[in-house]
RNA sequence: GCUCCCGUAGUCUAGUCCGGUCAAGGAUUCGGGGCCUUCGACCCCGUAACGCGGGUUCGAAUCCCGCCGGGAGCACCA
């Protein structure tokens, strides 16, 4: 039901072809924030792009590419294209095959479809042909130098001796590395930038260099592969990109795509970047999560400690609440970082009013009522306080009742209040082991500790998985045993959960996983 | 160290380009109160910010200079 009223509304505002801003509160808060239009924009022609490499699945910090694209898309009515950047990366920095579809599964989960999927292992003739027009305009020579030297050269700001080799000789010897007469680590084709340059890193970058990695996707077919700048100063003009929206760690590749583009006198499109976002929970490695899922160590991408969109739809945080969250830091290029409740506070003003409410005990313990009102075997319960618009359940009462240990240790002795059903007293000392006796005291509902509770007839054992990747268990009310996977409750007093996706309704324990509170 | 970027309340952010309408707005957090039989929601109230120092100006969060602080980049990775 929740579900189907948020598709509803996403539908309708997708619709209206506007920013995504659904409730009230947002129109009115965030409307005048709204992101800046983008410079130059025509409507209906904006390209975009989305980058990533398949090292690893999409996670909360990469968030903000996908929805400040995806919203520029939307506002412009562009295109977005999905561009896998897997110019075969290195030793330390692997693609995984199955992260191509892992990333496209991310974006699916995060409503952020792509208009078109390209790869860069697909676009090496391109890339060839560029590099050969780079030559012939004199901006690039083959080096031949151990990179220890080129570092060391370049540091100085001194030439390696090829610097000054003639244009023809450039040519042979690019394809010399094209035809293998090189091995990977003997030559690197370098742009010709100005070794005074006050920035070390921009003299003479490496355009394309060579890797016999096994690529997973075209194997050992080309062994010359372009470095990022040089791949994007391509793909840029050849996708006809029409604004490059990305991270500010990525600035000096934008120095080397207009240097290129000088060079051979296009003109390529702008670049607008925003800062790092952290998010101050989730101290999170890509290459580091992978290793993780690999050994088994994780529970696969889904798993909560990875931080990925995988996870975060997991645990119950719709993608809108990832997209007001992420978009709500506009394209400020301050590196910042945020706490996860801020990420919480959103997903909780969506969520809230439409999930039901359940009962569930941590640690649970049994406590035997004597005296308990027998009418009251059974009761009924609102699926929400505020909504009686979400129907009532009824629920197996007393006299047995499963409670949380730290509620009862909380008032040995003590008279408490079981929620919405009658008061008790507690004995002291509470037994060390087996049901504790308790008293049924009155019905009457008086200020007292409130506890929560759960009918001992026909409670259903829970195994509650923590952000942390640990588990907690307990005992649910019965109607629980109809859950059905992916559904989502609010277990009064514990916070949000979801229900796990290969739940086997009927099936104990009922496993579902935290959300927040 | 070098290059670039950024400094608005606890945390984010709007405002800075085109100085006055900003004795600075919003979100979140926190504190207090109310309410509903949740540690959730909702309502009310509150704390709390223009990094520092100069300058320009009738007037500066906004422009200029200097300083201080924070971050990122500095690969034959992406």
């Amino acid at each position: 039901m929740a579900a189907l009223s948020l598709d509803a509304q996403r539908a309708e505002l997708e619709r209206l072809g506007g920013p995504i801003r659904s409730s009230p509160r947002e129109a009115k808060g965030r409307e005048e924030g709204a992101l800046p239009e983008l410079p130059d924009a025509i409507d209906g022609k904006v390209v975009l792009r989305l980058a990533p490499f398949p090292s690893g699945a999409l996670h909360i910090g990469n968030a903000r590419m996908l929805y400040v694209n995806d919203y520029y898309r939307r506002l412009h009515h562009g295109r977005l294209l999905l561009v896998f950047d897997d110019t075969v990366g290195s030793q330390e920095k692997r693609i995984a095959p199955e992260l191509f579809d892992v990333i496209r599964h991310d974006l699916d989960i995060a409503g952020v479809p792509p208009d078109e999927v390209l790869y860069k292992s697909d676009r090496l003739p391109t890339v060839y042909r560029w590099a050969r027009r780079v030559i012939d305009a004199g901006g690039a020579y083959v080096c031949t130098c151990p990179a220890e030297t080129l570092q060391a050269n370049r540091a100085k700001g001194t030439a390696c001796p090829e610097r000054s080799q003639p244009g023809g000789e450039t040519a042979d010897l690019w394809q010399k590395m094209l035809d293998g007469g090189f091995a990977p680590g003997e030559a690197v084709l370098r742009l010709r930038t100005d070794l005074a340059d006050p920035d070390p890193a921009f003299r003479d970058r490496v355009l394309c260099r060579l890797s016999d990695l096994d690529h997973p996707r075209v194997g050992r077919r080309w062994r010359v592969w372009p470095m990022l700048e040089f791949s994007w100063a391509v793909d840029d003009i050849e996708l006809g990109i029409t604004h490059v929206l990305r991270g500010k760690d990525l600035v000096m590749e934008d120095r080397m795509e207009a240097f290129v583009w000088k060079l051979l006198g296009e003109r390529g499109p702008p670049f607008l970047h925003w800062g790092l976002l952290r998010v101050a929970e989730a101290k999170i490695s890509k290459s580091k999560g992978y290793q993780q899922v690999r050994s088994g160590e994780y529970d696969g991408w889904a798993d909560p400690r990875l931080w990925s969109i995988d996870s975060l739809d997991r645990r119950g945080i719709e993608p809108e609440a990832l997209r007001r969250f992420t978009l709500g830091f506009g394209l400020s290029l301050a590196d910042i970082e945020v706490p996860a409740e801020t990420l919480y506070a959103e997903n909780r003003q969506l969520i809230d009013p439409t999930t039901p409410r359940r009962s569930a005990v941590i640690d649970a313990r049994e406590v035997e009522v004597a005296d308990y009102p027998p009418e009251l075997a059974r009761t009924e319960l609102p699926n929400h306080p505020d909504r009686p618009e979400l129907g009532r359940r009824s629920v197996p009462a007393g006299p047995r009742f499963l409670l949380a240990g730290s509620d009862l240790a909380a008032h040995p002795g003590g008279e408490i209040r079981l929620k919405d059903l009658v008061n008790i007293e507690l004995p002291s000392p509470l037994p060390v082991s087996g049901p504790v006796p308790a008293r049924f005291t009155s019905r009457e509902n008086r200020k007292l500790p409130r506890v929560q509770w759960v009918g001992a007839s026909g409670a259903v054992p829970v195994s509650l998985l923590d952000p942390d990747g640990t588990h907690r268990i307990g005992l649910g009310e019965a109607a629980l045993a109809e859950a059905t996977p992916r559904q989502v409750f609010q277990f009064e007093r514990i916070g949000f959960v979801r229900v796990e996706t290969d739940q086997v309704p009927g099936v104990s324990p009922l496993r579902v996983c935290f959300g927040h509170p």
